[in-house]
DNA sequence: CGGGTTGGGAGAGCAGTGCTCTCGTTCGAG
DNA sequence: CTCGAACGAGAGCACTGCTCTCCCAACCCG
C-alpha cells in the first residue's frame, strides 16, 4: 500500500506526524498534563483551530501517542529478546526486564502515560490493545520456549483459583500450565510495581542502589514463574 | 494544644476542612486533574480569590489531600492487621495487602493521587514523608515479629546487591537479615504492582476473578519475604 | 471603651486553556 | 474545468489558576 498519493494525502501525513513528534517533545518535557494543543500549535507556526483538522480532540491526541509509546516500549522489549539465545530463558527473561526498566527511566512522561493513573472516565479505546500486549506477548513466549524445552515447576494453585487460572492461561498462554499462566500475569504486575516505584520516586531515600537491586527482583520473578538458573533445554 | 480558640480561629479550621471536604469530593468524582479551586470555592458559596487565604495554590490543597490519603490507607492498613493475631504473621500479611486492596478500590482516584504519576517536577514534600510510610511500616512489623518469634527463610542475595541490602535494612528495618530487608521492599513495590494494575484497567479482559487471584498472588508475595504457612511461632 | 492592626471576603482582571464556528482559499477528483 | 471537499486563519465562548486592590469586621492592646 502507500501508493504515490497527492500532494495533499502527502501533506496530511507530515502534518500529523510533525504534531505528533511536537506533542511528544512537549510531553517529554513538561508530562502530559501541561501538553497543550495551543502550544504545539504555536511551536509548528499553525493556528490552533487548524490542529483539529488533523486529531478531534486533545484525548485523541493523547491516545495516538499512547499507542506510539506502547509500540516503542514493546519494540524494546523485543529487540531486548532477541539478543539472548532462546536457550537461556532465564537471561532473555532478565534483559526484557531490564530493558522495559531502561526504557521507563529513558521516557519517563510517556511510560507514566500509559501505565501511570488514567484519566478517570477515559478508557483506553481498542485500538490501543495491540500495541499494549506486546510486552506481554514478548514474555508469554519466553516461558512458552522454557516450558516446551525443559519444563516449569511452580506450586499448585488453591481450588479457588483453579477455575479462573485455566480460562485465563487459555485465552492467552494457551498450552501452558494454568499455574504458570497465572504466575505470569501477576509477575507481569509485579515488573510494572518495581519500575512503577522507582519511577515515581517511592523509593527515593530507600532503595539507592538500584540496579542490582532490580535485577536481583527481576530473577525472583523469573523463579516465581517457574524459570530456574540451570537447565533451561540441555538439548535447545 | 487546641485551646478554646476565639471564634475567628475556630472558623478558620472549619473552613479549612470544609474546603478539604468539597475538594475530596470532587477528587472521588471526577479525579485530581478535573479538580477546579474555583468549582470548591462555587460549591461552598464563596468566591475563588478567597479560597487562597486557606492555600496558597492549587498544588497546596492537592498535597494536603495526598497526605490525608496516605493516612486513610495507613489507617486501613493498620486496623486489618490489629485484626488478626500476632503468631499469624502469614494471616497478618494478607490481611493487611487485602485492606491496601480494599482501600484502593474504594477510592481509585486517591489512590491513583498518591501512587498514580506524579505531576512533572512536582517532588512531594517532606511533610508527606510520615503519613506516606504508615503502610510500609505495617508490613515491616509483622515481617519483624515473624523473624523474632519463628525466623524466615529466603535465599541468599548475589554479593552485587548485599552492601546496599545491608544498608537500605539497617536504616528501615533494623534486625532484619538484609536478604529479607530486600525481599521486603520489593514486596512492597509489587503489591503495589498487583493493585495498581487492576485499578487502572491493566486487567480489563485479562483476569476477570480478581479476588482469588490477587490472594494467592500475595500469599507468593508472603513467600517471597519468608512467611511460611505453618509453624509461625508455635508459642507466641 | 476606643483605635490601630490584621485576617478574610468580594470583585475585577490577566494570561492561558480546549473547543466551536465562520469565512475565504486552494487542491484535486469527476 | 468545475464544483465539492479539505484546509488555514481568526474571532469568540466558557473555563482555568492566580494576583491585586478594596473594604469590612474581628481582634488585641492601651
Amino acid at each position: 500500500m502507500s501508493t504515490v498519493k497527492g500532494a495533499r494525502a502527502r501533506a496530511r501525513t507530515e502534518i500529523t506526524a510533525a504534531i505528533k513528534d511536537e506533542a511528544r517533545r512537549q510531553l517529554a518535557k513538561e508530562g502530559a498534563a501541561k501538553l497543550s494543543l495551543r502550544a504545539v500549535a504555536r511551536e509548528l507556526g499553525m493556528v490552533s483551530s487548524a490542529l483539529y483538522r488533523y486529531f478531534p480532540s486533545r484525548d485523541d491526541l493523547l491516545t495516538a501517542l499512547i499507542i506510539d509509546a506502547y509500540d516503542s516500549l514493546g519494540a524494546a522489549a523485543e529487540s531486548a529478546q532477541e539478543e539472548v539465545a532462546v536457550a537461556e530463558p532465564l537471561a532473555r527473561w532478565t534483559a526484557v526486564c531490564e530493558a522495559v526498566r531502561g526504557w521507563a527511566l529513558a521516557h519517563p512522561h510517556e511510560y507514566a502515560l500509559i501505565y501511570g493513573s488514567p484519566v478517570p472516565g477515559y478508557t483506553a479505546p481498542q485500538t490501543t490493545v495491540p500495541a499494549a500486549a506486546r510486552v506481554g506477548l514478548v514474555l508469554i513466549g519466553i516461558v512458552r520456549d522454557a516450558h516446551e524445552h525443559g519444563g516449569l515447576t511452580v506450586p499448585p494453585l488453591p481450588a479457588e483459583l483453579l477455575g479462573e487460572a485455566e480460562r485465563m492461561t487459555a485465552e492467552l498462554a494457551p498450552g501452558l500450565p494454568p499455574e504458570v499462566g497465572a504466575a505470569l500475569v501477576a509477575a507481569w504486575a509485579q515488573l510494572y510495581g518495581l519500575v512503577g516505584f522507582e519511577l515515581f520516586g517511592q523509593f527515593n531515600r530507600v532503595v539507592e542502589d538500584r540496579e542490582p537491586f532490580f535485577r536481583h527482583a527481576v530473577v525472583r520473578l523469573a523463579h516465581g514463574v517457574g524459570l530456574r538458573p540451570g537447565l533451561p533445554g540441555e538439548r535447545a
